[in-house]
RNA sequence: GGUCGCGUGGCCGAGUGGCUAGGCAGAGGUCUGCAAAACCUUGUACGGCGGUUCGAAUCCGCCCGCGACCUCCA
């Protein structure tokens, strides 16, 4: 029996706005879609909390034996501002470097600090740049459909006419067509779409324009929400599982995405939508374009006026998971200091749990404690598949972490707890920090720096044993003062920085 | 203005009809040459006013406050 029969999933449908049993199309096989970064600049630390959530998912859907084919996708063309002008060109003008080197530059740097933190990288990563012709096809499959229209070299899908054959144009952001633009903006090329409501899949290039290709219609690019509907086709197939996303790409991006891909393969592409909230600092959403925000690297130096020390990246990573990912959640330096210190406590248990032996245990123990670790164990997957709840997982590891704690100190003797028992404290508690929610124990620095803090922490023990505290005092105050905290326990002295 | 969501103890944050969330801080204790760390124990709560119910933080209504989206956004 597969753990996901035994432990079924259920989602918060964003499509319904209800939970819902998790039924994939060709189980064990898995497809999910999550809208990635656009690499004009540097992620924030809100893309990263997404990032995190869908990484969570990816894990523990493996985790119960599914075959997921992740897909993420990296935007790096087609995102235009407020002037017209392509936020990649837009850069690679002010960097003064091709469009490509900054599409390149800032994927790198993504790429380095998904790795801090830990997410595993997806299945596949397709660029938008690399699938044009993907999206020319799709622009064509609409027209040859009758849901979009030319004008000038610039393709418009025709949003009232799906509506009227479909039926459905809003429904996953929960708009009435007929209202949504009853206050118009005044934006670029209005004057081409015969609705407001009308968006553009191919846009004709002006001539300053730079990221442009062939296509039957102009040299131009792809409309923004294009790309993720091509590269989901091509690589989940015209309807899959999950499709998930930030809550602010719902309307009009995965609105528009739906109606696409319904306008071009007439069916809908994904059975499940998930949407992670939004990270918020000082009460207000962090968002690349307003200026509240805060990158990992400013975070994780301590180098930013909202936060009075650097955090590392698997305390951040705690702090997110410690919400839910349906919630907002209020960054402040307040919270990211309780959760570095229990996230602290949970490495220390877990350090316990690593170093014990079942084979050390008899046969039969406590039944009342086999029968709590059994509860443990079981909450720990009741919980994640009750839509993901990483929070109260964690508080099930929390209570975990107490027990293997009393089992350190002696509170819980050794014959009182079977062998069978032990291993699935140890295993559990290990699987479910590590594989599923992706915490590991910081990596300790392995420079000179440990030469030098071992002779120092050994002329500290001598001068204890001989009773001179004053010398071994002095050690610790001065190191204390170089920034350098020693820890003293039974299994010896440790330091931190 | 329209749509959606939220308001939980000093702070963060789960929970959705009766059963302890959890973390941090605080208090008490164990350990320790002292200290720190670590560990154990522990109090405090559901924005306001009504309603439904045997029973509501949880459902309904109104009010107050906050946020998100409404073609830049994870």
């Amino acid at each position: 029996m597969k753990k996901y029969e035994k432990y079924p999933l259920y989602i918060n449908n964003s499509l319904h706005r209800k939970k819902e049993k998790f039924e994939p199309l060709k189980a064990p096989h898995v497809g999910m879609y999550v809208c990635g970064p656009t690499v004009y600049n540097d992620v924030h630390l809100g893309n990263c909390r997404t990032f995190v959530s869908f990484d969570v998912m990816y894990r523990y859907l493996m985790h119960l034996g599914y075959q997921v084919r992740y897909i993420r996708n990296i935007t790096d063309v087609g995102h235009l501002m407020d002037t017209g002008e392509d936020k990649m060109a837009e850069r690679a003008r002010l960097e003064q470097l091709e469009p490509m080197e900054i599409a390149q530059k800032y994927t790198r740097r993504f790429h380095h600090i998904m790795s801090l933190m830990n997410t595993l990288p997806p299945s596949i990563e397709p660029a938008a740049s690399g699938h044009i012709p993907e999206q020319i096809q799709m622009v064509q499959a609409i027209l040859d459909n009758g849901l979009a229209y030319e004008v000038n070299g610039s393709v418009y899908f025709d949003t009232k006419k799906y509506n009227e054959e479909s039926g459905n144009y809003g429904q996953l952001s929960g708009r009435v067509l007929e209202e949504l633009f009853s206050e118009t903006r005044t934006l670029k090329n209005q004057d081409e779409k015969r609705d407001p409501a009308d968006f553009a899949i191919w846009m004709k290039a002006t001539d300053g324009h730079i990221m442009k290709w062939r296509s039957p219609w102009s040299k131009g690019f792809p409309g923004w929400h294009l790309e993720c509907s091509a590269m989901s086709t091509k690589y989940l197939g015209k309807t899959f599982d999950i499709h998930g996303g930030g809550a602010d790409l719902k309307f009009p991006h995965h609105e528009n995405e739906i109606a696409q891909n319904v306008g071009a393969c007439k069916v809908a592409p994904a059975n499940y939508w998930i949407h992670t909230n939004m990270l918020l600092m000082n009460g207000k959403k962090m968002s690349k374009s307003d200026g509240n925000t805060i990158t990992p690297e400013e975070l994780m130096d301590g180098n930013n006026e909202h936060v009075s020390q650097g955090y590392d990246p698997m305390t951040i990573r705690f702090f997110f998971l410690q919400a839910h990912y349906s919630s907002t959640l209020d960054l402040s330096d307040h919270a990211l200091q309780a959760a570095s210190k229990g996230y602290q406590r949970l490495m220390n248990a877990l350090k316990i749990a690593k170093n014990l032996r079942p084979e050390d245990y008899p046969a039969q123990g406590d039944a009342e404690l086999d029968d709590k670790i059994q509860d443990q164990h079981d909450r720990c997957y009741l919980e994640m598949s009750n839509d993901f709840n990483t929070a109260k997982t964690l508080a099930v590891l929390f209570e975990m972490a107490g027990v293997l704690n009393d089992i350190d100190s002696g509170q819980i003797k050794t014959k009182q707890i079977s062998s069978e028992a032990i291993k699935m404290l140890t295993n559990t508690f290990t699987v479910f920090l590590e594989d599923v929610l992706g915490l590991e124990k910081v990596q300790e620095s392995s420079s000179k720096l440990d030469d030098v803090m071992q002779i120092l922490l050994e002329i500290r023990q001598t001068a204890r044993a001989e009773k001179n505290w004053a010398l071994s005092d002095q050690v610790r105050d001065q190191l204390a003062e170089a920034g350098i905290k020693i820890k003293d326990s039974k299994e010896g002295t440790s330091y931190s920085l």
